[in-house]
DNA sequence: ATGCCTTTTTTGAAAAGA
């Protein structure tokens, strides 16, 4: 493989539903490797072809009926497939696969959590939380070069949402997730990209609600997707952007994709 | 913030997203 690897992220909301823009993202970004979230489709009704015709022959599925789903699709072969059940209930929110030059990279979706921000009152919010320890347990006993990327959906800084103020109690923004996220970064020391390209304070979001009448004019958005990567690739990572028109084409997903460049 | 939007499947109301 070539000593470049362009690597997305983007939560697709359904592959089927989205197949045009993903097949118009690929021909204008040509990643090596696409990490897809939500693709809310069965492995036996995954859109294969598109990818194929693309040169994207490489497909590992993780997907279930309706809901959640994750996929890797690459030009450049991945290896030693894993599929971790960080939920603990069989839904379909991690794969991860090594690259040829032994970095690992790590496919997740974390549940929302629901709409309240009580374990007691919303079990959601508890499975949350407890998705969050079980990956800080695994990052905590984890020696292999990873990038950790996905919709992580918690925007931890003021600067990752529109409005601190007025998300300080919703759900993705809320004191104990902040918490609990910072307790999962470091047990690996994992450094967040997202941040290092485009420092706190400046804005950065990666979601937009399909709600806004217009959401680049509203522009009410939050950093819920991430690319974490251990800290010895820290210096491998050469770019990263949200290509935030992606959110403006037709039919679009509700999340932008995250695009890094690395030089191994 | 979510009455507002969009997806899925049991074709059509309901759940989920965040």
């Amino acid at each position: 493989m070539s000593d470049t690897l362009k690597v997305v992220s983007w939560n697709i909301n359904s592959v089927r539903a989205r197949i045009e823009i993903v097949e118009r993202f690929l021909k204008e970004e040509a990643p090596d490797v696409l990490c897809l979230q939500e693709t809310k489709v069965r492995n036996d009704q995954f859109p294969e072809g598109t990818f194929r015709q693309l040169g994207y022959n490489h497909l590992i599925l993780n997907g279930q009926p309706m809901h959640h789903g994750v996929a890797m699709i690459s030009r450049v072969p991945l290896h030693k497939d894993e599929r971790f059940d960080w939920q603990a209930n069989g839904e379909a929110r991690h794969v991860g696969a090594r690259l040829e030059n032994g970095v690992r990279i790590e496919n997740v979706y974390i549940p929302a959590g629901g709409e309240i921000p009580n374990r007691e009152e919303n079990p959601k919010f508890g499975q949350k939380l407890d998705f969050y320890q079980r990956m800080t347990d695994w990052s905590a006993a984890l020696e292999t070069p990873t990038i950790l990327l996905g919709d992580f959906n918690v925007a931890p800084l003021e600067s990752d949402v529109w409005s601190h103020k007025q998300l300080i109690n919703v759900v993705s923004h809320t004191q104990i997730e902040i918490d609990t996220m910072a307790k999962l970064q470091a047990a690996h020391d994992w450094v967040d990209i997202g941040r290092k390209f485009i420092p706190d304070p400046e804005r950065l979001y990666t979601w937009w609600s399909y709600r806004a009448r217009d959401w680049r004019a509203s522009d009410k958005g939050r950093r819920l997707d991430h690319v974490w990567v251990s800290p010895e690739l820290e210096n491998k990572a050469v770019s990263h952007v949200v290509h935030e028109d992606a959110r403006g084409w037709a039919k679009p997903s509700d999340h932008a994709p995250l695009i890094t460049e690395f030089k191994f």
